[in-house]
DNA sequence: ACTGATTATGAAAATGTTTTCAATGATTAT
DNA sequence: ATAATCATTGAAAACATTTTCATAATCAGT
């Protein structure tokens, strides 16, 4: 079983080299009927062109890197699927690193997509960005950020705007004279969270008071329950947030246990819309969150640098869907 | 900003390519100081191996694809977390590719991966594998496949034996003299599905008894909330087994709508546990499938037939844990 | 001091493409 | 018929490595 190159394509249909390079990527020189012997030829032979080859020689690899966290692919696993979807209609390939924290080595990660030459690199930044990304900056590789805000000269950023969303909401509630909105913090200091809370604190600004609704606790969900049970014992809210979807359904039934009832008693608000919150009884409030699109867009920006084509925005914001639910019927 | 090659650094550290090479392979012959100089000559320039030309002198990547469903990786996306943590430690790259139901064209994948030189495979195959995959087996290319079972030469697979499962619990009520079993089934005609029907229907049969307790249902998790919510109020069952989480979750809602205590009245049981079925309350008892080392393990074997290691068990079956909760209290 | 063995290095071929430039053959306009 | 243009093709360099084979340098043993 030898390996077929592109010179038993050029022997068997009596060319050269460079008209069988020609004919694999379409070059209209070619005469129509030399370009059929090819064809013909690497049919016969099953030729498969290779990457690895054109790569060396064109120095560009039409793949590019994604780097996300591993909790963020089981969180919101759809932002990989828009990104290979759309990558695929852009011809390019997806090099996938995982970053596992308090494990991986970001480092390591930035040497790996330097040395498989990616032509771009998209990166899933949750956290606030590490040094070592700067990087890649410096190499000049353009790069999509998730979920955070970042401007450059090779840079585009796509997030979602939950400052935006939490303040609508706390304004709405104010404006009905309501004020007793709890919001949900797990510990991680993440960029929601800080957008959650930015939101908040501007919203409540805007009608002179101060806001310090935040109820902090752990990332386990076991344990979130557990102090939530205990926590509503002795606490009542008129509005109460959580982020994750896991964390709303902890408040739901911590809640429900004690006799509130949602929406009558309690409204309860995810900030991040998943099967889960609309299967439970009664649904959860939530906002539709578009993690595919973010992956999508992530990567048509990323292809639109590539490509050099105009880039518009540098910048583009999502939002968030509010999708509030009236009753505990349906 | 000019490119870094070997060649610069050679020249900085007055040596030839070959010495700078052997340096970069860690190669014992190189003397003591040449190789210091090499290797601040390295450091000096910033210089990173280029990943491409490597693999076309060594004709091999040190990279993987990995080609999953894109269902699967909401579903179970540390099977992705697993798979990325073992390359990562044995040093290989994962070359991501999703399959669309119904969109993507499978050949496409293929002839990708082959051009791409993936030096192997892992594919995550909750369906009967396409005619297409048997290509890669023609071109000799090491794979894994995840979630069904394959033996060839070149194959390993790696898949949770929900056979086994089912049957251990059909004959466990069984043996108590129940055998209102009534277990839920999504028109997707998956492994899963499958062998979960075996499962049942061998327990039964060991009874004596035919196994005919299927519910179909569809995949959409709106439809099949609003399917069992009209379904119990004319249904009752002892058992009621579910697959996915999202479909436990609607089972338990729209029961306890009509006053169906779970476990009390009915037991319910989910074949795949998740941080929502132990979040819920009552919780759901449920098999704990081991996804993260679904998709480690396949690597690891991946690596072992990459790498010529003896690979001791060419089909590796893992066992989904049950997981039941005997109270609805905590 | 010389031989043989050993250690360290370099030259050059090989990996499989693309692309530039030159050359050839065909066609058109004069 | 001839020059000029045009369409098609091929030779060879370039891409950045690894590796084989040969050679140079060192060293030990006589």
């Amino acid at each position: 079983m030898k390996k077929i190159t592109i010179y038993e394509v050029a022997r068997e249909s009596n060319v050269s080299l460079a008209t069988v390079s020609r004919v694999i990527n379409g070059s209209s020189v070619v005469k129509e009927e030399t370009r059929k012997r090819v064809e013909e030829a690497i049919n016969k032979l099953g030729y498969r062109p290779n990457a690895i080859a054109q790569g060396l020689a064109l120095s560009k690899t039409t793949t590019v890197g994604l780097i996300i966290p591993s909790t963020s692919i089981s969180f919101s696993g759809r932002v990989i699927n828009g990104l290979c979807d759309v990558a695929k209609i852009y011809d390019y390939s997806v090099y996938l690193h995982t970053i596992t924290e308090g494990v991986t080595d970001i480092k390591e990660i930035i040497d790996d997509v330097i040395k498989a030459r990616v032509d771009g690199v998209i990166i899933y930044a949750d956290k606030d960005l590490d040094d070592s990304v700067k990087l890649l900056e410096e190499y000049n590789i353009p790069m999509v950020v998730m979920c955070n805000r970042v401007s450059s000269e090779n840079i585009c950023s796509v997030f979602v705007d939950y400052k935006k969303a939490v303040y609508e909401l706390c304004e709405s509630y104010l404006q009905k004279g309501i004020e007793d909105i709890a919001i949900l913090q797990d510990h991680r200091n993440d960029v929601v969270s800080n957008l959650m809370r930015s939101g908040a604190e501007e919203a409540f600004r805007k009608f002179g008071k101060e806001y310090k609704g935040y109820i902090e606790v752990s990332k386990d969900n076991r344990s979130t329950y557990k102090f939530l049970k205990s926590y509503f014992k002795n606490h009542k809210h008129q509005v109460f947030v959580a982020n994750r979807d896991s964390q709303a359904l902890a408040a739901l039934n911590a809640s429900t246990g004690h006799g509130i009832k949602v929406p009558e008693d309690m409204e309860l608000i995810c900030m991040n819309e998943s099967k889960y919150t609309s299967s439970v009884r009664p649904e959860i409030s939530s906002y539709v969150v578009p993690t595919y699109d973010l992956g999508a867009i992530s990567m048509r920006l990323m292809t639109k640098m590539l490509k050099d084509e105009q880039v518009e925005e540098k910048e583009k914001c999502l939002n968030a869907i509010y999708s509030p639910k009236a009753t505990t019927k349906d």
